[in-house]
RNA sequence: GCACCCAUCGUCUAGCCCGGCCUAGGACACUGCCUUUUCACGGCGGCGACUGGGGUUCGAAUCCCCAUGGGUGUACCA
């Protein structure tokens, strides 16, 4: 039996991270067992869903690289792909269940329904559906249909307990009496949620159901509409969830959760899927850096976490810089034109140029965005008000470095340099410490404060050549 | 309220299923030292956890029970 799994999300918003989480471990689920992914769009909720998310969240998956093989945008062999195009496969197996004695017609009003909840809940009783139409005669139904009544369909919950395996949990038992006849199709004649998936996930064959815990409890209602049909489960693996710091599900207030804005903070997509596939599984080898891509039969449903994962941004940084630190430094420098703001000097320098300043600054970054204050070292102006520079400024040496280096820059730059070389950095320390008798931290740290004005800052002999000579002149009169 | 799920360093986790190799391993963060000043990188260290209580056992992070804590669900949302 070939493996068939699917991702199902609503296009109620844009891309969640924990949806691109599911997503990602159904697909990769699917390369390590040869199956299919399958992209299903849960529109069922009329009021919220908008085609623009749809849209959208297809691209935010594609972006990831997570590629699905059927799909409302692809076609498959299984479609239509959108649940507001199934109306007639949810009816027909509606009318299954009614015949079958496992539905019936409910035409219990709103405020009805809901003045029964309070009381329930006031006298400390499950707010369970008291089954007041379970048994109306078909007679009664078509003439109260007849006369205008709608209805909504309600299936009849079997009192008795359910378990099944779960890859995650291990055995899981609901007991009798969780749920009370719940509805499956709206007055409306759309399909409620836990109806639809079931019958979406019986004619698409699927296998196996790969999704987070929230869903847990829905297990149960799939279960028994499973039943009814006399269709067997699927495999079911319910992951962790993805949580803010105050442990509460992941939402838009904990910042950034939705994947298009780390697209638009030019996160690697490698890097975000590398992180977000460590929360909630880990690697058989324990490695923390790895391109999910090629994870292969690696990924399998046994490496799931229980506990719920707090999303922690500051390691995704670090494993986004892992993965800029391995990328050739020609794809590199191609993101960072992106990022680096179209008036930077950065932009007026030649190839060759570029390359060697990113051979030294790609190290030095976890995303792409840090670039431009990084390479400010190479054209500032500004004099750091750091106390160590300033006490570095202070020695009596300093000013006769500043001395030496204003007669050799200006030299240089009277030879037609546009900059200076290592050799000429070499030649000068060996100059100030032979002739100036100035060694040691006077010497560094004096060069440094004389050439960039900072304290701080990457090695001289990989900033210095690459600042052009003029930054350097302005510097030394500064 | 009820039901279900979960519980190892601040965070992500390994180990748990098949008790001893665990004075609990790795990673992020923080931090010390080293690499002919600094910073970064790297290397070597440090800090830092089995929620509590019972039980089973020669022996428990690992098995069982209870408590506590947290989460999810309880819709004509998904």
């Amino acid at each position: 039996m070939t493996v068939r799994v699917r991702f199902a999300p609503s296009p109620t918003g844009y891309l969640h991270i924990g949806g691109a989480r599911t997503a990602m471990y159904n697909y990769l689920y699917a390369k390590a067992m040869g199956g299919k992914y399958i992209l299903r769009i849960e529109d069922t909720d009329t009021e919220r869903s908008e085609r623009k998310f749809e849209i959208s969240q297809i691209e935010d998956l594609k972006w990831l690289g997570i590629t699905h093989d059927e799909g409302p945008d692809v076609g498959g062999e299984f479609g239509p792909y959108r649940q507001s195009e199934r109306g007639h496969i949810y009816k027909a197996w509606g009318e299954k269940l009614l015949d079958a004695g496992h539905a019936y017609h409910c035409f219990c009003t709103e405020a009805e329904l809901t003045l029964k909840n309070e009381i329930a809940l006031a006298e400390k009783r499950d707010p369970q559906y008291d089954g007041k139409c379970r048994d109306l005669s078909k007679e009664v139904v078509a003439s109260r249909q007849a006369a205008g009544e709608v209805a909504v369909i309600r299936f009849k919950a079997p009192k008795k307990a359910y378990a099944f395996n779960d890859h995650v949990r291990g055995h899981v038992v609901f007991p009798e009496g969780m749920v009370g006849d719940f509805v499956i199709i709206r007055a409306n004649g759309i399909p409620v949620y836990n109806f639809a998936v079931v019958v979406d996930d019986a004619t698409m064959k699927i296998t196996h159901v790969i999704r987070a815990e929230e869903h847990l409890p829905n297990t149960l209602r799939q279960l028994m509409i499973y039943e009814a049909f006399g269709v067997t489960p699927p495999e079911f693996a319910h992951g962790s969830l993805l949580i803010g710091e105050d442990r509460q599900k992941l939402s838009k207030r904990h910042g950034a959760t939705s994947v298009n804005l780390y697209k638009e903070m030019h996160y690697l997509p490698a890097a975000l899927l590398n992180y977000l596939c460590l929360l909630g599984w880990s690697h058989p080898d324990e490695t923390d850096v790895f391109d999910v891509h090629s994870l292969g039969i690696m990924f399998n449903l046994e490496r799931f976490t229980k506990a719920s994962a707090i999303y922690d941004i500051i390691k995704l940084n670090f494993i986004n810089g892992q993965h800029i630190h391995k990328l050739p430094v020609e794809t590199v420098l191609g993101e960072v034109e992106k990022v680096i703001p179209a008036e930077h000097p950065f932009h007026k320098m030649d190839h060759a140029w570029k390359m060697n300043c990113m051979t030294i600054f790609r190290e030095k970054i976890n995303l792409f965005t840090e670039i431009t204050s990084q390479i400010d070292v190479l054209f500032s102006l500004e004099v750091s008000a750091d106390a160590e520079y300033i006490d570095a400024k202070s020695w009596e040496t300093t000013p006769k470095i500043r001395e030496y280096l204003e007669i050799e820059i200006a030299n240089a730059k009277a030879a037609g340099k546009k900059f200076v070389t290592e050799e000429d950095l070499n030649n000068w320390s060996t100059h100030v410490k032979g002739e100036l008798k100035i060694k040691g931290k006077q010497l560094f740290m004096g060069m440094r404060a004389v050439l960039t004005h900072q304290a701080h800052g990457p090695d001289l002999k990989f900033i210095i050549p690459l600042t052009p000579i003029e930054i350097l002149e302005k510097r030394i009169h500064l």
